[in-house]
DNA sequence: TTCTAATCTGAGCATATACTCGGAAAAACT
DNA sequence: AGTTTTTCCGAGTATATGCTCAGATTAGAA
């Protein structure tokens, strides 16, 4: 209750690994806080138990983080890289249709397929890490989904004579985020998530193009 | 790392308080938690000090509770009933209106204000708290808007031969629930609310008819 | 008033976690 | 080989938190 570390936490290593050696030590700090996030969730994480998964002594650890914030800040780093990435070249093929429909499909389905690949790590992050929405990375990310929303739709206003409000981009944007983290977290047994997928892309599409 | 207490945790109450004192107390204990989040997030969680914000001993709180998920609990299950006592006030309103898109609209409103209101708890315990959706409470909530939802539209599809396919249906109130709390927890500043609502209730209703 | 049940108290024990520090070991450099 | 830099070690300290328990206090019943 005194010191509330996580207000004004450092996310900054206190200095990046030069030799192999220390390269390794670092990587298996930061896949430790991964794996142990996803068994025991982000109150069964701390410097202790990183230290101890990893195989290095306690000392190694505070040798290059400053606490177990920058650890997750790191991991999140990684993560959130690989998505960027994914984007990218998502963007880039939807480049050369020319079905609306079918472009929003392909990006739907490639950010559902990345989501669920790590949604144990994801759930945790999203609903148990208090100062993920001030990670760098994260706002990175949001500022890097706005760009491509943007871009994406600028493209294709030619074809489809769209000219959206900008209130309109950022539900478009939440509401799909919201979905997509429902379907990928909470989503009940015995749902066809594919089907899901579909409807959602066609809602995308019309929404957009009765703007 | 060796207990993991909230993955098994209690959340019923040890005992109800019968007499007039105790019932001041175990609110003032609920009190307390909530200011404790709200000020210090659920780290800043703890049995002590919740007795010592509520003014009470230590070992009256352990004389009602189990622990301090079940005092989060408690408070959840108050905020809750709140907001559903507000959703069917709401749902009765809109029975005697012709305007689909003016109900949508103030129910969505109503919605947001009490969202708006309660957004410092809100936040801690969407984002922090591990067990949220495993509280009685929130599996309740999500039950009963499923209901108002499934109902509401019943009613209105004589009027305008709406049909909607449980997928749609899902999709409708999970990006509902993305955007709004979006827009409750993390609007960028300088956002038209209001406008951004009007949108939204356009384009739900759009969604609804031209299923 | 007397008795019983309910309520409250807070010192204190056990444990967990954050973080330091003096020095050993390994790698890179000259 | 000698020197410097980097990396690693882990016992040890300070603090925080969960939770107990024996007994004091208060409310209601007889």
């Amino acid at each position: 209750m005194r010191t509330e570390n996580w207000q004004a936490a450092d996310f900054k290593m206190k200095k990046e690994p030069k030799q192999v050696r220390s390269k390794a030590s670092v990587a298996a700090m930061v896949g430790a806080c991964a794996r142990i996030m996803e068994r025991h969730g982000y109150a069964g994480l701390s410097t202790n138990a990183i230290a101890e998964v990893a195989g290095v002594s306690i000392g190694s650890v505070y040798e290059y983080f400053p606490g177990k914030e920058a650890v997750v800040a790191r991991l999140t780093e990684e993560l959130l890289s690989e998505t960027t990435s994914l984007l990218q070249n998502r963007l880039d093929l939807t480049d050369n249709r020319n079905d609306l429909h079918v472009a929003m499909r392909h990006f739907l389905g490639a950010l559902y397929s990345l989501m669920r690949r790590h949604r144990k790590l994801l759930r945790v992050l999203v609903f148990q890490v208090p100062y993920l929405h001030r990670l760098p990375a994260t706002r990175q990310l949001q500022k890097e989904l706005q760009e491509v929303l943007q871009t994406g739709v600028q493209k294709t206003r030619q074809q489809y004579r769209v000219n959206v409000h900008p209130y309109s981009l950022y539900l478009m944007a939440t509401s799909t985020a919201g979905s997509l983290l429902h379907l990928v977290l909470m989503a009940p047994s015995g749902m066809d998530q594919e089907a899901v997928l579909d409807i959602l892309a066609s809602k995308l599409t019309a929404w957009l193009i009765q703007d």
